[in-house]
DNA sequence: TGAACATATGAGCAGATATTCATATGATTA
DNA sequence: TAATCATATGAATATCTGCTCATATGTTCA
C-alpha cells in the first residue's frame, strides 16, 4: 500500500473501525500465519533449519549435531514436518530429513538482516 | 548452497558432526532469531500488522479494532516495539503506531504463500 | 490545580510449550 | 524368531506466554 493511501486517525466511528476490522484476513488465515512463525520461534528448530541448509541428515547424525536426546529432536522434527517446513524419506531403519521449502532461507535471511539493522 | 555441495550421510564421525555443528549460527543469534520470529507467532500481533499496513493509528482505535481491552494491545504493543516491527510517535495524550520494517509484508507474504501451497 | 483522558506497566493466573522419561513401532540381523 | 537398532509417541513437568485486573504515568483542559 502506498502511502498516499494509508490512514492517520484517532477516534475511528465504529462504522469506519468496523471497514478497516473486515480488511483483516479470516480469523482462521491468521491463526494458521500465527502457527507457522511459530514454529521458527523456537531455537532447537532454528537449528534444525541451520543443519539442513547443510543438507539431508538422519535423525541420528542430527542428534549429534545437536547435542541433544533424541526424543527431543524427533518431537521437534514433527513440529516441522506439520508445518511442511521439511520432508522425509525413510531408507530401512532410518529416516532422512531435508527442508522442503525454498522460502526457508528467505525469511530466514530476513529475520537475520532485520537483526542486523 | 547448491544441491551438489549438499551432504547425504548418517553415523557421521564425532569430527564430520562438529565440523557442521560450527557452521551453526552462535547460540546468541540463534536465539535473537527465535525471538524474532516468535512475534510472528501470535494472533493477536500478526491482527496489528495487518491492521498496520492500512495506516498509521493510535492505541485507541487499534483497540476499538481488535475489539480487545486496552491493556492487552498495549502489552503486544510494546512487543512489536522491542522487536522494532512497529515504530511510535506520540501526539498530546494519543501514541501513534506504525509499521518499521518494509519486510514485515515480505515475510507474511511467504508465510501466506507457504499456506497456500 | 484537579479532573478526565490516553496509554503503559506490573502482578497473578490459566493455558501453551519444550524437554525428559518411559515405552511403542518398525526394520534389520544374528 | 529373538535381539538390536533407529525413530516416534505419550505422559508428566517445569517454564513461558497472553490475558485480565489494578494501578501508574503523563497530557489536556476546565
Amino acid at each position: 500500500m502506498s502511502d498516499s493511501e494509508k490512514k492517520i486517525s484517532c477516534n475511528l466511528t465504529e462504522k469506519e473501525a468496523s471497514v478497516l476490522r473486515n480488511n483483516l484476513p479470516v480469523d482462521e488465515e491468521i491463526q494458521d500465519l500465527a502457527e507457522f512463525f511459530k514454529v521458527f520461534g523456537d531455537p532447537t528448530r532454528i537449528r534444525i533449519l541451520f543443519l539442513l541448509k547443510q543438507g539431508e541428515f538422519c535423525v541420528h547424525d542430527i542428534t549429534t549435531m545437536l547435542e541433544m536426546q533424541q526424543t527431543a529432536v524427533s518431537h521437534q522434527l514433527k513440529s516441522l514436518r506439520q508445518s511442511r517446513l521439511v520432508r522425509y524419506r525413510k531408507d530401512g531403519k532410518q529416516v532422512f530429513y531435508s527442508l522442503n521449502d525454498e522460502h526457508i532461507d528467505e525469511i530466514i535471511a530476513i529475520g537475520l538482516n532485520h537483526l542486523n539493522e
